[in-house]
DNA sequence: TAGTGGTACTAAGTTATACAAAGTAGCATG
DNA sequence: CATGCTACTTTGTATAACTTAGTACCACTA
């Protein structure tokens, strides 16, 4: 799917707290991720200034690690306050999605 | 709802495609169409701001009409490119709130 | 007739986010 | 020692929504 930049923003956060969320994970696993779920063209510039926008916010724990593979891994964990923001996206979305179900909806009545 | 600026990226326009492609109509009126399902905080400096842009982008043709109630109005309608323009807006919405319902489906799993 | 409020459009400047591009660096394999 | 994968960093750009302020038409009323 082409050109989604603007549908992302907002969306590409709330994905990042999410995977987070679930498990400890770091960086180059998140952008792993992201393109595996159907955020195929979401690259490491991405994802790097939205974990450090993440970091300056307070919203996550983080643990450097040494990789098998590699230059050490930084890994990522939600506090209170992201987990608190993550359910705040959820709602976020779930309102805007739920209207713009409707407008489609009432389009083709 | 809260601060939902930027998940309204690139749904706003969407949105007034879809009210303009419905029936040709102008900004203050796409303003409370708005305002009335569910975007409620969307001011008329963003849709006039959209609606510059639809027209520099040649979606949207446009006739100007007076009114009985205060200036004259500028009518919008979709022309072939706006109708296409907004298919396309429909399929980017479809992909990325399918893939957000496969995230949330699968946290609580 | 001055004031208020609803209608209707315009325009300048700010902010936030995704993206592009380039670079640094560790490690394994051939 | 060159290539490729892993892993993180940094700088700059583009876009879209938002903020704020202003212009202007019209109706009603105190």
């Amino acid at each position: 799917m082409e050109n989604l930049t603007e549908l992302l923003k907002g969306v590409l956060e709330g994905c990042v707290l999410e995977i987070i969320g679930r498990k400890e994970t770091y960086g180059y696993e998140i952008v792993k991720t992201l393109n595996s779920l159907g955020f195929e063209d979401v690259v490491e510039g991405t994802v790097y200034t939205i974990l450090i926008r993440l970091e300056k916010n307070k919203l996550v724990d983080i643990e450097k690690k040494p990789s098998e593979k590699g230059p050490p891994r930084k890994f990522y964990s939600l506090n209170e306050a992201g987990r608190h923001e993550l359910s705040l996206f959820w709602e976020k979305w779930g309102y805007v999605s739920s209207r713009l179900a409707q407008l489609k909806e009432d389009s083709h009545v």
